[in-house]
DNA sequence: TACATTTTGTTACTATTTTCACAATAAATT
DNA sequence: AATTTATTGTGAAAATAGTAACAAAATGTA
């Protein structure tokens, strides 16, 4: 697993803080965003010091200056072009979803092989599959959401790769097979939900 | 974190043997499933001990053998029922997930605060949030998803755990007070892009 | 039947992650 | 200014997870 938890908790965190700030915070202790974040406060504390983010004893932690740093460390000084495969379901939700724009994470092409669905007509520009390479190209794109189903899915991940993509969310529930530089976050929707029900129901 | 990898992997052994049992493999070997699913042979077998799964020195395992043993370690005896809260962007793209039913899931109810979309003409029927508690007494629903707006989720969380509910799936990208016997599942697409973005760029 | 080969199952080892404990220090109080 | 209090930062300990090594067992072969 390269999905390390202590970057995901620092992206929690930072969730935890935009909203904590919004409500007019601007200190906070290690205690209070554990709370909120769901997380120890020897854990905040740790997670912070491993990135050389610094408080003040007994002052707790700027809020600006926490976001600050991890805008450091998740590079949000510019818009993210990612590319999306699919437009099915999934890729119409993903293609909607307000989410995004906050983390500056832009959606700037989408591809589908249906031609009835390459249109200007939804937010994002919809182009044939075979388009992958030339857009890959001229946006410098390096991430992709591969929202195709299952039968379709390694191919597209073969052409997204042979592209120049580097990383890859992968909502098809089929492991990619991929040259190990690439990076792949796969979310299996049917198997988030039978996890969570496993532990539900194994108390 | 409790969503341990070990019972992950083990889902996504699953999809893998169900995989290879459709191209006509009936045995396996761990090396072999630790290639389909991107894991080491020895993890393989390690998960299988784990859970009491034996093979046969060096005949490998039997995928329906296999597969029986997940089925039951993961309660596949019968249709698990689930509701969605939040017929929105994703909540309509979860309502229409086909990988779904192959998982034995089945979104029995949607719920949404938007009187146009309390209708019968989606796939599933959609209800006022009001009846929520009447739909998961009736149908003993346990888990639920979590699909609306981030500042709609935390009043639908508590409505859920007042109603019975003990799992629930958040796709809403806020971190949601609970007690400790409630489990929750959160997705948050804009950190999982993000998540995947930092190990891209940061090679 | 004896021997070689292959693959599992498990134990021992290593690495990583989390928790604990507490010294260091900043702020508040007397 | 001295003392108390609160909170960070970190090193040590504990827990968890993953890797490696290898004996045990099943199969095949001479």
């Amino acid at each position: 697993m390269y999905l390390k938890n202590n970057i995901r908790r620092l992206l929690v965190y930072r969730q935890c803080l935009l909203k904590l700030k919004e409500l007019g915070f601007e200190v906070i202790y290690s205690y209070n965003l554990g709370r909120e974040a769901s997380v120890s406060p020897e854990q905040v504390r740790k997670d912070f010091s491993k990135f050389g983010i610094k408080g003040k004893r007994k002052a707790g932690y700027e809020i600006d200056h926490l976001l600050e740093a991890l805008d450091i460390i998740f590079k949000k000084d510019k818009d993210q072009n990612v590319i999306l495969v699919g437009m099915g379901n999934i890729g119409k939700a993903l293609s909607n979803y307000k989410g995004f724009a906050q983390h500056k994470i832009v959606i700037c092409a989408a591809f589908d092989i249906d031609p009835s669905k390459q249109t200007k007509s939804y937010k994002i520009p919809v182009y044939p599959v075979e388009d992958i390479s030339r857009i890959v190209k001229m946006y410098h794109v390096k991430i992709a959401i591969i929202a195709v189903p299952k039968p379709a899915a390694q191919e597209v991940c073969n052409r997204l790769i042979a592209s120049g993509i580097q990383g890859i969310i992968n909502f098809s529930p089929t492991n990619l097979k991929h040259p190990k530089n690439i990076f792949i976050n796969n979310i299996d929707l049917a198997n988030e939900m039978e996890s969570l029900i496993y532990f539900t129901l194994n108390q």
